[in-house]
DNA sequence: AGGGAAGTTGACGTGCACGTAAAGAAAACG
DNA sequence: CGTTTTCTTTACGTGCACGTCAACTTCCCT
């Protein structure tokens, strides 16, 4: 079957982004789509880095440390040394995004605690009096 | 006790920050100092909102979407229609948190096994052949 | 063939979160 | 009392992640 190409408003209506988005992406060197004539075209794998773009900026990364992630992920069939390395930034990433993951936890639970105190606030000033005005 | 205030430059090395940052944030009513006489003098309420507002700022919210939850944080003994709106906005931003540590999950999945397959990769080239050029 | 839709390259603008330099006032110290 | 820090305001600069025209080509369709 033959890889079947997308043109860029066609990836803008399928991931939610704009054409400036897209441009600006390969500006950057997150993207690289084919070239017909002067037109682009998103291969599958255009659209696989592009997922993981979207996903890494959820979690707050910058495009730039992106670009470096997808760099290591797709050169690292080269050799045993970077493959080592991206496995000790792998590790710092989980590590970073554990840590981040607890914060995240502890910050629900204090949220919870906060909704339930306001939860008895609400309470006693609906059952002692409708105008609470003193 | 007599409440103990906090020079700016107190405050910038126990939070780490610039003064500029904490200009930069009274600027924006994320903080109120009192002065005397042209001088910052931070309180504990000032040193509590601050450590909010680091917090907030690890999760990835923007100054005025913290400003605005402080606002309700601390007018919210006003009415109890306040209490509500602050509940209701609670209620929203855990579920974003709830969601947001769920994609943690999933990634910190996918990651993990990522990381088994590299290893996998790893283990395979350092049995088969030290030399892996060929 | 002609005309609108879609795509292209500049290039300047924007919002956010500060950084940084200039110039002056105030406090602290020897 | 002078001087050296510390702090102040004012204001312009910066990096990031795009938005927003403008001025063209290029496709596609009837």
């Amino acid at each position: 079957m033959p890889e079947h190409y997308l043109t860029i408003r066609q990836m803008c209506d399928a991931y939610d982004v704009t054409p400036r988005t897209l441009r600006f992406y390969e500006a950057k060197e997150l993207l690289s789509p084919i070239r017909q004539g002067t037109r682009r075209l998103y291969t599958r794998r255009e659209r696989a880095r592009l997922k993981l773009v979207l996903r890494g900026k959820r979690f707050g990364f910058s495009l730039e440390d992106i670009r470096q992630l997808l760099d290591l992920y797709d050169t690292s069939g080269q050799n045993l040394a970077q493959i080592e390395r991206a496995h000790e930034l792998a590790k710092e990433r989980l590590g970073d995004m554990i840590r981040q993951r607890d914060e995240l936890t502890v910050a629900i639970d204090d949220l919870r605690q906060q909704m339930e105190w306001g939860a008895e606030v609400m309470a006693s000033l609906t059952s002692k009096s409708t105008t609470a005005a003193e």
